[in-house]
DNA sequence: TTGTTAATGGAAACCATATTCAATAAGGAG
DNA sequence: CTCCTTATTGAATATGGTTTCCATTAACAA
């Protein structure tokens, strides 16, 4: 946990504390993890990070601020299919960060792309305007991954 | 499980016979509620079904058929976050059954959708094409959801 | 500083899915 | 049709990520 210059706070305090949750040293640390990590970590990953610096702080603890971190919009929530989500801070879709994903069906690696993000973008901005009028729903976010086999396991693995 | 007309097979028994796997009664019941039902069911779901007409399937077959099923890309395979993962036959991507989910964030409800399907199959023919090329992935499918607050929840629930 | 109440961690509970294993049956060979 | 090999099966049990319980601690408003 960095120090913090007098009466300045982390632009995420201001969200936090507007829903009625308390600052901590813990969620600090949480979320601190997610900001330097910069990419997919599992609540164990992130566990054992925090736990490092802060031995205090539990496995149920980072269960419980991912799940707030994600209803407040501040980090994203992914299944990539082996049993266990992976958390990754949220970027501006038009920032440079913003990437999709492409899953490995036979080995589970996870491959980070940003081409072709600007044209995704656009058509889902079409898209989630036509969706929210029919539907009267509210599109908050959008999941979008790609499955197949990654170039080690496309040769070999023939499918099953 | 409907009577058969002499060698005539369901039009998956080649595909699954070609991959070494025999037919079983309790596959063949499996497949025929995924079918019939058209829409996506748990393994809990498929399982109560099938066992109401097939009382000696088991749950364990249900979820290693669906293993297999998936595998062999006969059926699809949702998270959508309420942890337990739900099924779905595959349909021509070309064709009228072909659709994307729109999730509730507040109440898991699922709303199946098939506008604007054919501009992101546009897209997505691009985007992949580009992808499979710059990382050597091959790309067997992808997965589209929308996330956000459905005409019930969008009233009442503020985020959190 | 104090009081109210959210937050905490460790242990235990949960629950969908996976695995083990002996019994059974699909389907090719004869 | 029958036999034989071996995949498949169900029941019970294990697994492992995530959630809940509960007594204790600490955030922060007054």
């Amino acid at each position: 946990m960095p120090r913090r210059a007098r009466g300045v706070y982390p632009w995420w305090h201001g969200r936090f504390r507007g829903f009625g949750h308390r600052i901590t040293l813990g969620r600090e640390a949480i979320l601190d993890v997610l900001i330097k990590a910069n990419k997919h970590l599992s609540a164990e990953d992130i566990y054992m990070k925090v736990h490092s610096v802060y031995p205090s702080v539990g496995l149920t603890t980072v269960y419980r601020t991912l799940e707030i971190l994600v209803k407040l919009g501040i980090i994203y929530k992914f299944d990539f299919g082996d049993g266990r989500a992976r958390y990754e801070i949220v970027k501006d879709p038009k920032g440079v960060d913003h990437h999709h994903h492409l899953i490995c069906s036979n080995c589970n690696r996870v491959i980070d792309y940003t081409e072709f993000i600007d044209d995704e973008v656009e058509l889902f901005k079409r898209t989630e305007e036509g969706l929210a009028k029919k539907y009267d729903f509210k599109i908050t976010n959008h999941l979008i991954q790609f499955y197949g086999l990654c170039k080690e396991c496309s040769g070999k693995n023939k499918g099953f």
